[in-house]
DNA sequence: TAATTTTTTAATAAAATGTTAACTAATTGT
DNA sequence: ACAATTAGTTAACATTTTATTAAAAAATTA
């Protein structure tokens, strides 16, 4: 998911352009890229990046005022911006964050840290976007508001059993193992095995066992 | 392995490293120690750690710079990071993984908690390495979800069943011998040879017979 | 704090997977 | 062609993993 991630690159050094390109390619990541600002704002429809990384020193209009261009815009008010700044540039970070961007890089940019960044900054979103209501055939589940529809009619189940049938619905048909559901839904204490099983178990009692399949010796999975 | 990792630990509390040296060098890991940043980026080249542990909070120069400047160095880019922060200092979670962080595990420390994040951590490291999706002809088997597509409808192997065809099929036409396919499916487990030849009967039951070769005296191969 | 609910564990049952042995079939070398 | 070797098949058995309970522990609520 992270890997399908499209960036665009914005930045007037058709060196740095390739530069980045490279080695976000590299990372499976979709690239598009701007030479300045108004090519940016306008590549953005049809684009859709996920996340802009933009270069703050730019002729005409600069990095800052073309984040505020995008922020300025209904639609583009989620999209990640990610400021390329010179070491000496002290004042970017300030006027940068309050323009809106996410985080920074600053120049000269290392490949690996560009690249760590740009995935935490991806994986950040994605956490934050995860709280959305999923539907899937006769089920609705909602976050924001721990409710649970099983074909019209409201289910209750105790947070752990909700967050761990959550996690599941979050990609349906991936397979999770075990390791995976307890970093996930035990962060701060050790588990038993069992302890997923009788869970499971539990959910399986409220909603049916067609969905949550057992892949023996792996983990579970939900299926539709 | 994962017993004889060298793990750094960084704090400026004396109490602190002792506890968690404690805990970890019980389970047989090997413990070095640093009260700041500073000396903690001085003892890198030499200790050459496996997974750092660094406190947040430290005078001076905090964990998420030290973290920064470990990430900047090209030869330190792939050793894992684990920060350790107060439960309160919820900036940090964010701070830490876009410094580059792979984990983080927040005070008061669980002993038990602890060790068994720092056994994933290592663990999920070491499986990185040839994890990728294989995608041969019309069969695509993927390690990580443990899915495997046959003419895009999904199949369901047994975990032996489906290791020893993922281990066939990355590298598609050498022959495996019996002999390495012990090696790299059975790491610890003494079988005889036929317990193969089952395992590949049921696998050809499952995707016909066309791509697992017999190489009668050596081995199997998968062709495509 | 007591009552209630949720979460975890422990014990054991059940199910699926893995291995072997005994036998058959196929292939190879002479 | 024939013995010798190697692979394939099957079903019984062993092992591993998951499911199910009930009960203890922890957390939450009244």
């Amino acid at each position: 998911m992270i890997e399908n991630s499209k960036i665009l690159l914005v930045d007037d050094e058709e060196d740095i352009l390739e530069f980045l390109s490279y080695n976000l390619k590299k990372e499976g990541f979709r690239i598009d890229t701007a030479n300045n600002g108004i090519s940016a704002l306008k590549k953005l429809e049809k684009s859709k990046p996920d996340l802009i990384i933009l270069d703050v020193m730019m002729p005409e209009m600069d990095g800052i005022e073309v984040c505020e261009k995008i922020r300025e815009q209904d639609n583009f008010d989620d999209v990640l911006i990610l400021f390329l700044t010179a070491r000496s540039e002290e004042y970017s970070e300030l006027a940068g964050f309050s323009a809106g961007a996410d985080d920074y890089i600053t120049k000269p940019i290392k490949p690996k840290l560009l690249v760590s960044r740009v995935n935490a900054i991806l994986k950040r979103k994605r956490k934050k976007k995860n709280d959305g209501p999923i539907e899937i055939g006769d089920i609705h589940i909602n976050k924001s508001n721990h409710k649970l529809l099983y074909s019209g009619k409201e289910i209750y189940l105790a947070r752990k059993e909700f967050n761990l049938l959550y996690n599941l619905m979050t990609v349906p048909g991936k397979v999770f193992t075990r390791e995976e559901i307890i970093s996930t839904i035990w962060k701060d204490a050790v588990v038993g095995d069992r302890t997923i099983d009788v869970h499971i178990r539990k959910i399986r009692e409220k909603i049916g066992s067609q969905h949550i399949k057992t892949i023996k010796g792996i983990g579970y999975k939900f299926d539709i």
